[in-house]
Formats: structure tokens, sequence, C-alpha cells
DNA sequence: CCCCGGCCTGAGCCGCATCTGAACACGGCA
DNA sequence: TGCCGTGTTCAGATGCGGCTCAGGCCGGGG
């Protein structure tokens, strides 16, 4: 999962980036409404969290815009205590969540995770998929009830996967969102941990569409008899 | 299904290339605006992506022209950013959808769907006939439920026949949709996969015409018996 | 009835996407 | 500093999918 932090004050985005990159996000960082707007047109986030007093052009005007271009990624805005009205404009600008500082990072971590469930329809709080069982709240897999040992990447991979199973993913897809802006798009790793994984939940579970990119089944039963 | 990409940045165009490629176009690409009017009269395209902003003859002189010589192909311009007035004139040029610079090529292939479907007269997003249907987002399709397992080829081939079903469909004119400028026009791979899918899908679901074509019928239980 | 094309099909070649094992790089930790 | 767990790179192996070819089939016209 990949997220845009937006916020202009240093030792906060700091400290929240740290922290949601050991939560296992990618984060890309924007310090100002302009350069926020330009990333959020850009990179295809998956959840953005957006700071409302910044330099430049105003968190509200920068949400207002995306919406109005069509963007629909889910926002979650911070406000500082008791500004009531920042709070009201930000939800009519078309933000999915609020969070008034100072907060736990905790309580923000559970927040995004409710709205990525939420924005993928999903309503239990946990994924599965055959006998595959994914708990992003405990960062922990498993298959048949066999608890999974699995690297940052591999979990984040299989989670990525399994909020969108039964559709096809591109390899271009997965690296967009399980890296951050920086990251050399041409390399073969995603192939290299798409078969760690499969080493690890059994190799009939990703399904490879040739020239398109993998598919997580949901079924459990392949049956590939045509 | 083919696409004229009209676009005259390099990078850009190399990566819709692939990405339409990928997707399963078969992808011919003009730079300026009198290849495009050229190409745009010597081929068949199913859709046509058009930059606004080339060299020689613009996007939109183009694009009347080929209005005007009773060209109906579907059209989506693309525009940069706050180009309101391009937009405008795009629209009044004839063009069918619009999508403004930066835009993720996800969108982009939604689009194009959509279009394609429009065009097509076809209301839901998934095709059927008989017992088979096709789902051009999911990149799927199946028979009485079951799903298939078909190559790139095998897939655009059928994703044609059902887009067109129950006329009769020339070998030059699956050649022409299915592959893009340079391909032998005459070898035999139309009648191969032809076989192949038949073997897929049931031998007595694509009609061969002869001296003609292919049909694909959309009765279902038509003369399995006789 | 025979011949002439058009159509079908099985076999096989070849390029390329994907896979895989192993080495390398990096950072944390003892 | 040296070990370990992770992530990345690389090169070679592998097998799929697209294409060609050659021979057989079949329908229609003479």
């Amino acid at each position: 999962m990949r997220v845009l932090l937006v916020e202009d004050d240093a030792d906060l985005s700091r400290q929240l980036k740290t922290a949601l990159g050991d939560a296992g996000y990618a984060v890309d960082h924007a310090a100002d409404g302009e350069e926020a707007h330009f990333l959020g047109d850009t990179e295809p986030y998956d959840v953005i969290v957006l700071d409302l007093g910044l330099p430049k052009i105003d968190g509200v005007s920068v949400l207002e815009r995306w919406r109005r271009e069509g963007k629909a990624t889910p926002v979650l805005i911070l406000t500082a205590r008791g500004a009531w009205s920042d709070k009201v404009s930000g939800f009519d600008a078309g933000a999915d969540d609020y969070l008034t500082k100072p907060f736990h990072t905790e309580e923000l971590l559970a927040r995004l995770r409710a709205l990525l469930r939420r924005s993928a329809g999903i309503a239990s709080a946990t994924l599965s998929c055959g006998g595959l069982r994914l708990d992003p709240r405990a960062a922990r897999a498993s298959v048949n009830g066999e608890p999974l040992r699995l690297t940052s990447l591999e979990y984040r991979l299989l989670h990525y996967l399994m909020m969108h199973q039964g559709r096809v993913i591109s390899r271009t897809e997965l690296v967009e969102h399980l890296y951050d802006q920086d990251f050399d798009r041409d390399s073969n790793t995603i192939e290299v941990f798409v078969g760690r994984l499969r080493k690890k939940i059994g190799s009939d579970r990703i399904e490879t569409v040739r020239g398109l990119g993998y598919r997580l089944t949901p079924l459990a039963g392949e049956s590939d008899a045509a």
C-alpha cells in the first residue's frame, strides 16, 4: 500500500514517515500544497494523509481540485484541535476521515486501515482467500491456520494481492503500489518476490497471466480443465 | 482491437504504446498531424487517441477533417492541464471523450473500454453470447460459467468476434483489427487461432462461411444436433 | 465424378516473458 | 567488527505462445 503524506511540519512529517514506513506503507512526502497536488496527480496512491495548514495552496483547495478532477483516492485530513470550521470544510471538500492533532500514531494507522478496507469494498477487518488469511492489524498472515513467516516486502505483496484478489495485477501496478517514487521501475524484484511468496504459500495460488501480470484467485479449486 | 495513437512526445508515446500493447491492443503510432491523418484514412482503427498539441497539423484540425470526411471512429483527445479552450474546441470538432494530462494509464484504458463499448452500441460492461461471457475489464472469458484459459491472441480474437456477433467477419478484417500495420497479411494464423478457440469454446459456436469469413452466432442452442 | 480451391489441423520452430538459484549490497545488532 | 536477515541484481534455464509449414479434408462447380 502506498500513501501520500502531505504535512509541512518537518518534525512531524519525519516521524510520521518512519511510522508509516514501519507499518509497511510506501510513503511519499509533500511539504506544500503545490507539490501535493502534483504528486497526487502523478502517482497512484492508495490513500492520502492531508494536513490542512499548508504553504502555497491550502489543503482544502488541493482536495477540492482533486475531487473536481474526479480523483477518488480516500483522503484523511489532519486538523488542529478545535478547528471546527476546517473540519467541516474538509468534509465538504470530499475528505473521507479526519483526525485532530495531537493524535497517537496508532490511531492514525487504525483509521488508515479502515479507509483502505472501505475503499476496497471489504467488510471484514481481515482478508481471506481460499485457505489464506491476512490480518492487517497484526500484520500477520497464515495458510490453512498455519502462520506464515513473511518478510516485510513479501507481506506487502501478499497484502496488495489479497486486497485485489480475482483481478489481474500488472508488475507495473505492483511496483507503483509497493514502492515509493524513486525506485528503479525496470528491475525484476517483483518476479523474485512472487517466486519467494509462492514458495511459502503454495505455488498454485498466484496465477501468472502471461503478458499481463499476476492474479490471486479467490476460488480454492484452480480447475483449469480447459 | 486496434488503436491509433497520435502523440508527438517521444517518451509519452513510447510508454503509452507499451501500455496499450500490454492491454491487448494492436497499436499504430503517428508523431504528427499529417501522419495521423494519413493513417486514420488508410487503416481501419477501432479507436483513436489524439493529442492536441501536434507538429504540422493541429490535432483539432485533423479531427475536424476526419469528421468532415464522414469518419465515425471514436476519438479520445489528450489535453494539457487547464487548456479549457482546447477541450471545448475538441468536443466541438467531434471528440468522444477527453483526458487531461497528466493521467494514469489505468484511467486511459478504462475510458477506451467505455468508448469501444459505446461505439459498438453495447450497454453492459461485459459481452455475452449464448453461454459465452467476456469481461473486458478483467480480461476474462467463460463458457457456461466455466472460466476459459485463453492466450492473448485467442482472447483478442474472441473479443472482436463477440463485439460483432451475428455478423460475418472476413479473415482480412480480423487481421486488420487484431494486428498492427506491419504484419504478413497472407498467413494462416487466423485460421489456426480460430481452430484453437473452437477447441476451447466448442466448435459449433464459430460458424465458418465459406469464401466470406467467420460468424459468431448469438443464439445458444442452435444446430448442435443438425 | 473429378478437380480446384478454400479451409482445417497437427507438428514443430523460435523468440521472448517469466522463473530461479545464487551472488551481492546494505543496515541493524551483538 | 563480523554475523544475520532483507532486498536487489544478474545470468542462465525454462516453457509458453505465436507463427509457419505441409498435408488432408471438404464443398462446389464443371
